[in-house]
Parts: C-alpha cells; sequence; structure tokens
DNA sequence: CTCATATGAGACATAACTGTATCATTACTC
DNA sequence: GAGTAATGATACAGTTATGTCTCATATGAG
C-alpha cells in the first residue's frame, strides 16, 4: 500500500493547474497557474525554481498518462489495425491536456528525447500497418505518421468543440486514417 | 498602369517581415519584425500604431494572398473535386504564410469575419462534395471543413521539413481525404 | 505544549516589450 | 540649391512576468 500524505500533495495540483492552464493558454504567466492551483506563487517557485522547470515537469507528467493509458489499452491488441484503434480510443480523451506540449517550446532535452520515442514508435506502427496491408506501400512514413499525429489533435478539437463524442470522433478518425492511407 | 513609387514600399515590407517573423516564432517582439524589415522599430511604429493593428494588416494580406491563389486556381474547375484538387494545389505552398494566423490571437473584427468566411466557404464545398458522391453523407460536415484545414497545414509541414516536394505533398492531401472521407 | 517545517503574502530587483517623444539626418520635390 | 517629409537612433515611461527574499502564520510531529 502507497503511503498516503496527510497534507494535500502540492506539487501535483500545481502540476495539473499547470497542464490545464497552459491548454487553454500557453502564454499563461505563473501567477495564472499558481492561482489556479490554488497556491502561493512563492510556493511554486519552491517546487519548481524556474518556468522552465514547470514545464519539463508538466511535459514529463503528461507523456507519463500518455504511456500509461496506451500501454493498458493496447495490452491485448492482436493486429497493427487493433494498435491503431485502441490508441485513439485511449488517446483522444487525453487530447486537452497532451496538446499543450506542442505550444510550449520543449526546451528540456530528456522531454525532446521522449517525445522522439513517441515519434518513433508511430513510425513502427506506420511500417506495422504496411507490412498488414492496412496502409498502402506508396504512402511515404513521415505522412502516415504526421497524419495520426493530426487525426489525433482533429478529433479532440471535435470533442472539445462540442460536435462529437470522444467515442465517434475516435472512430472517425480511424476510419479516415485506414481509408485515406489504405491501399 | 499603377503609379510606382519612387521609394521602396516600407509598409510592404515590415508587413512580409512581420508575417515571416511571426511564422517561425510566434510570440516574436516588434523589434524582431522591424529588424528582419531593415527598418527602425520607430517606423514601424508610424505605419502601425499598435502590435494589433500590425497583426490585424497582416492577417488581411494573407487573406488577400489566399484569395487571390485560389480564386484564379479555382476558375476553370469545374467539378466539386476539381475545386478540392486545385484549392490544395494553390494554397499548400502558402501554408507557412497561412498558418501564424492560428498561433497569434487575432482580435481584429474585420479578420474574424473574414476567417469565418473562409470556413463557410469550406463548408459549401464540403456540401458540394457529398452531393457528388465524393465524401460519404455519414461523415459529419465539421470533420470534413476541420480535416480539409488540417491537411493544407500537414501538407505544407511535410514540405517545410524537406520530406515532400509541393505538389506531391498536395497529391496525397488529396488522396488522403478522398479517400479518407469518401463513400 | 513545543518545535520544526511548509506555506501565503508581500516587497524587491531585474528584464523584456510596448508605445511615445525628440532630434539629427536622409531622401525626395520643386 | 532650398524646403518638406520620412526615417533611424535614442531616450523615456508604463506595463508585465520572472525570480529572490523576508516574515508572520499555520500545520504537523514529538
Amino acid at each position: 500500500m502507497t503511503e498516503r500524505p496527510l497534507r494535500p500533495p502540492m506539487r501535483q495540483a500545481i502540476l495539473d493547474a499547470a497542464i490545464d492552464t497552459l491548454a487553454r493558454n500557453p502564454g499563461a504567466s505563473l501567477s495564472d497557474i499558481a492561482t489556479r492551483a490554488g497556491v502561493g506563487r512563492a510556493s511554486l517557485h519552491r517546487h519548481f525554481p524556474s518556468r522552465a522547470d514547470l514545464i519539463a515537469a508538466a511535459s514529463a507528467q503528461c507523456m507519463d498518462e500518455i504511456d500509461a493509458a496506451t500501454s493498458a489499452a493496447l495490452a491485448d491488441a492482436q493486429t497493427a489495425r487493433e494498435r491503431l484503434s485502441r490508441m485513439l480510443e485511449a488517446v483522444v480523451p487525453l487530447g486537452d491536456r497532451y496538446h499543450f506540449l506542442v505550444s510550449e517550446a520543449v526546451d528540456d532535452e530528456s522531454v525532446r528525447k521522449r517525445y522522439a520515442e513517441e515519434l518513433d514508435w508511430l513510425g513502427h506502427l506506420v511500417d506495422a500497418l504496411k507490412a498488414e496491408g492496412a496502409i498502402a506501400a506508396a504512402v511515404p512514413r513521415s505522412w502516415a505518421v504526421a497524419n495520426i499525429d493530426a487525426q489525433v489533435w482533429l478529433a479532440w478539437s471535435e470533442v472539445a468543440a462540442g460536435n462529437l463524442a470522444p467515442a465517434h470522433a475516435a472512430d472517425l478518425a480511424l476510419r479516415t486514417l485506414l481509408e485515406g492511407l489504405g491501399p
């Protein structure tokens, strides 16, 4: 059993507030974030000495969440098609927390490395989809990877705009990808 | 014949510099823009009193360019499919100038109105594509519109990254859209 | 209860950007 | 060549965000 601190985990509250706030407004100030977290700005600086530190930690947190969601969803996927489908279903609802990474310029080395790994994973998925015949051989790898990324963001946008339900959006994204890139 | 000013058209140089600079770095300062334009910051303020004025003018200029490019390309298009194809070919190469509009929050009323008109135009194109049977009836209008927008940006990104030639990227975008959203 | 620690509030210095004003210089017009 | 308008450089004030610091307070441990 994990130990449960009696005091509220302030560090976590700040991270959540940072992700929420930056997702809505990429140029948000540390004051905005501290206020949303319900803590003083000084306390924020105690946990994260500089803005860059906070961004890096928030990015890492996002990637942890995405990793957790996808690895759980991918557990029993057999085909690459299935992996794509499960991944979309798992990641689309996280779009709002995920996307702030795009707008914030991330300097942190470990975050960049991890993002590169994610793209690499997508690249391998594309390879597998091609081997299965789900994606045409003529489609460039980079085009397929970029399209998967874009469809995730697109699907989330439509959900956030209230145009579609998450499951419907994920399904449309899957369909658009398989038909659009298929042979 | 139009009159040709003897002095260099500084206003235009500033607008071009603004579009270029903001496309690379959405948070660029007016100093950055003035430097790139090769003019003093004071002169920039003489032509555009505030940052908002400059952004609005640059946005209008972008839309003018897009309008000019598309209306020329669409002149002899008969079917909706053809219109989509011509539009992609015309707009994809402009992606870098166009995209800064997304990152800069545009407050100007006339710019917002014009952007809404562009989206409206895309909506009508989607309707026509559906009527032609190029897009499945089950595909939500908003999904199709958002996807066309996204494919334009995606295609330009791949061109900018050096992965694809403009014509190839536009072709891939067209194919992805017609197959991905088709019946 | 007492003490150590963490917090919130606020002051402070620093830096960057914006917008305005001034002035000498340059470029055009006549 | 003289006069006018535009420009570049510079200084200035106002604003905002960042990061550091101090101190009073509250919270939890012993």
